[in-house]
DNA sequence: ATGGTAGGAAGCCTA
């Protein structure tokens, strides 16, 4: 079994203890990183492959930056989401793990919409969809995971009328992410809880975690063979409790193997 | 009530 976890540690220093204590809890085979905030080298690799892991980062100064850790050897690393060379945001990692494509995403929030911050997002997401093209017609085993800034339904925010124009739920945004999944890719959370409200991040303005207003961002998107696979699927919503917890808390699935 | 909080930067930006 491979049980693939994602988690957007809001600044992996400033969690590195959160991060350690959980995955020694935990112990998942493949931890995906996003918002690590720091750059390759600053990476805090010794502690991280004192827990057994090896390390893929691209990191970025300050702000984005994603990481794949694995227990198991990472091979064929593509850095960067192809298809716009002068892209300079360190939002997405792909790797071979135990013959399955991984990615760690980090799509962009897109707020406020009258910038060009929102275009920018609709233009990743197209881009990401393309990608999803290409390895569906590769016929790969994938794990697409991360912070995708989506809630892809009303009942996946706690206040829809509020978020109606917000860039994670207007329908341009969620149509794109809707159009990955019509290729044949399973949302996994969805697939294992239809019915279920159940939030991934809360805003640490406002008490929202006190109120529970949260709103469920961060997926982990299939390809057929690995939703054949798929077994269970969870959210660790306690580390949202912690003393100076991220905003966001990790959700992971399994993958049987044999 | 157009605020509030957190992180990393450096005398604001992003979320």
């Amino acid at each position: 079994m491979l049980r693939v976890a994602t988690w957007n540690v809001n600044s992996v220093k400033a969690r590195l203890e959160h991060l350690c204590n959980w995955v020694k809890e935990t112990s998942p085979d493949v931890v995906l990183l996003q918002e690590i905030k720091c750059e390759d080298h600053k990476f805090p690799a010794m502690e991280v492959e004192d827990l057994g892991y090896n390390i893929l980062v691209h990191g970025q100064k300050a702000y984005n930056g994603v990481a794949i850790l694995s227990k198991r050897p990472i091979e064929d690393p593509l850095i960067g989401l192809p298809g716009d060379d002068s892209d300079e945001q360190a939002r997405y990692l792909e790797a071979t793990i135990s013959g399955v494509r991984i990615a760690s995403i980090y799509l962009p929030n897109g707020n406020p919409v009258d910038t060009d911050k929102y275009p920018y997002k609709l233009a990743w997401m197209a881009r990401l969809r393309d990608r999803a093209r290409e390895l569906l017609d590769l016929e790969e085993t994938f794990v697409l995971a991360g912070d995708y800034n989506i809630c892809p339904g009303d009942e996946d925010t706690y206040d829809p009328v509020g978020f109606a124009g917000d860039a994670l739920c207007l329908p341009e945004s969620r149509a794109l992410f809707r159009e990955i999944l019509y290729m044949g890719v399973t949302e996994a959370y969805r697939a294992i809880h239809p019915k279920e409200i159940a939030y991934t991040y809360w805003d640490f303005q406002r008490g929202a975690w006190q109120k529970d207003d949260g709103l469920r961002i961060d997926h982990l998107l299939l390809s057929p063979p690995a939703a054949d696979r798929l077994g269970n699927v969870g959210i660790d919503r306690t580390m949202r409790g912690k003393q100076r917890p991220s905003d966001h808390v990790p959700i992971w699935c399994e993958l049987s193997e044999d």
